[in-house]
DNA sequence: TATGAATGAGCCTTCATTCAT
DNA sequence: CATGAATGAAGGCTCATTCAT
């Protein structure tokens, strides 16, 4: 994706690979607060100090930065999503543990929850965004897997479990519009407080 | 806020509003879709059957149009929302009224929250939209207040009532993502599922 | 191909016309004069008078802009070389008339002919230019057709016809390199000069 | 012209001097096929191996490599067809030696050839292409003075020389577009063919 | 009212070229 | 010698907006 192959050499790509994350941050940030769309890439390019075209060395394109930005924010949820249900342990608690890595996402990928949230139809459409939408349906099935296997073995109880699913992710997702790191609250205690708001409802 | 006022004779003021509506409903569904930034006034021209000029006649300006959106999904919801708290009553049966008439809002005007939604970095920025702000700030505090009464009058209990308000903005929000007109579950349903999910894990 | 559809209206259709005719004339003389690729739209606003975006309400592309002026030197050229062959007559006044008629587009279409030969490696290979291939070899159908049609009446004889094609085609294609309106020669001068040229030489 | 002084001790010349030479080359078919401003650097860097900035060791910018083709084109040509002049002999012998050479030119540089004939509006114009376009100059007036000696000697006989010789200059150059190594004729066949036709044509 | 031609600013991207390593 | 990161200037194209008709 990036408009060079990346150098082989360990050095050049250490140095690469650093500069390259840091882009694709400066890009969230700047994304997240002014729009993808209306975010230009000399913008960017007095966000990061790169010059416009040395920004191509490192992305190929505007649509690739996006792209980046989603999967820098998905593949490690991902990762430690199936590294809790993999741990096996009642249900309750891995709902309780994934809610914590979430909103400890939340909070650290800031800016990508919100690029990735608000930029929902470009996602939709395109091809080059399969990968991104597989990586969300995973993380959609591991999150539903953990409350079917709570009302499997009774120790939770739905009306309708999707109607929960949907709203846990709807508002994790808003989450990011009014989580602020120096605020009131924690990501900790938020994730706890959400963990609260299902159980106690799905108390059987 | 139209390129020249609106007519004055009532006839033509009639046939004026009509088409107006019809353009912002048009756009909603337009800006939903593909994004504000992304949906050019020749896209609308296409989607209208209204020459790109022509549309000028009554917007005034493609910033214009997504005001109008926002503030004919807001002001509705607004003025319902007041007269259900002016009508009294306990808290717990405002909740769920006003659950009902948001979400029936959800069904009817989709495309206007998700524009809405993912426009949020224009809505937050420039002074045109301090209207729309306060009505959206109005509106969680009507929905805020109805929170503070249940706890109030010990119907309701909340380790934290602000995470419980935001994750029933963001539950709402994000509702139109998934909830089809044609699908399984009903505005309703999906109302009362959430108003059960909040009064279940707020019982005292 | 224009951006926009061409007006249907018959005033205005003919004003566009004639615009995008002026067009493709200055495009050809700028594009003979500095190369295509090497002529920028600006360039092109500088000769015509027209803004630059205004460029594509005409056009769509530039490359459209190439395709037009290869259609403009070969369509009326192939119906020309059509109804010459369709008129009959010994294969000797065919090839003399045909040759007056494509010197006589030399010296019209002076700088559509040379776009169109140093633009080859465009021509060769994307499939938009499939039209123009078509065009062009159809048209050197016609030309070898007459050639066949002399062998085979015994009015002319080749040691290899298809050399005598291709020379053919070289030195007319040539032409407008060196050709001046206002020079020693007129182009029906050269058409004789060819024509004897390949005659005498096929004298049986 | 390169970037930096070719190296003065006679081993490093020859290898800087073959891989010059190879780079050239490279150039000449990546320009004849895609065209030379269509061309990157980091296209040729791709047909050639050598990484971009190694380009600019050889050659010091992209024009002198497009001087170089040009260069490496007309001067062996150029001095071949002054070696059949100077060796006297009849002009119809000279005129049949001279298309030998240069048409077995045409087949072991058809690349050059195509390159020099597409990018003439570069090389008629700036000052750095003078000594190309006196090459160019002399290499026709060579061509002329054949076909002089042969009309004043008597044995050609033109209603107009220099249809004749643009003639020539015409079919020649457009051989390379059609002439392939392995197909059905030889270079030789080709030079005598063309040979015949003006000779045949000019016969008194 | 409505049309569509026209503008001009701005955007993404490419690319020849330079230079530290 | 050679590499490849980096620059900065264009270039093609889009688009909100205006205006004569």
């Amino acid at each position: 994706m990036p408009a060079v192959p990346p150098p082989t050499r360990p050095a050049l790509r250490a140095r690469y690979d650093g500069r390259r994350a840091e882009l694709i941050d400066a890009a969230a940030k700047a994304f997240a607060d002014g729009g993808y769309k209306e975010t230009s890439i000399v913008d960017l390019s007095g966000a990061t100090g790169l010059a416009a075209g040395g920004i191509y060395h490192y992305i190929g394109s505007k649509e690739n930065l996006l792209i980046a930005i989603c999967d820098d924010l998905l593949a490690p949820l991902l990762e430690e999503g199936r590294e809790i249900v993999a741990a096996g342990g009642p249900p309750e608690q891995q709902l309780r543990d994934l809610l914590r890595v979430w909103l400890a996402h939340v909070e650290t990928h800031r800016a990508h929850m919100l690029v990735f949230a608000q930029e929902r139809h470009l996602i939709e459409r395109e091809p080059q965004w399969r990968a991104v939408r597989r990586q969300r349906k995973q993380f959609e099935e591991l999150l539903d897997g953990i409350l079917a296997r709570g009302e499997a073995d009774g120790s939770m109880a739905f009306a309708d479990r999707s109607v929960t699913l949907f709203a846990l992710l709807g508002m994790v997702n808003y989450t990011p519009t009014w989580l602020s790191p120096r605020g009131r609250l924690s990501a900790d205690e938020v994730a706890d407080g959400y963990c609260d708001l299902i159980l106690r409802s799905a108390r059987p």
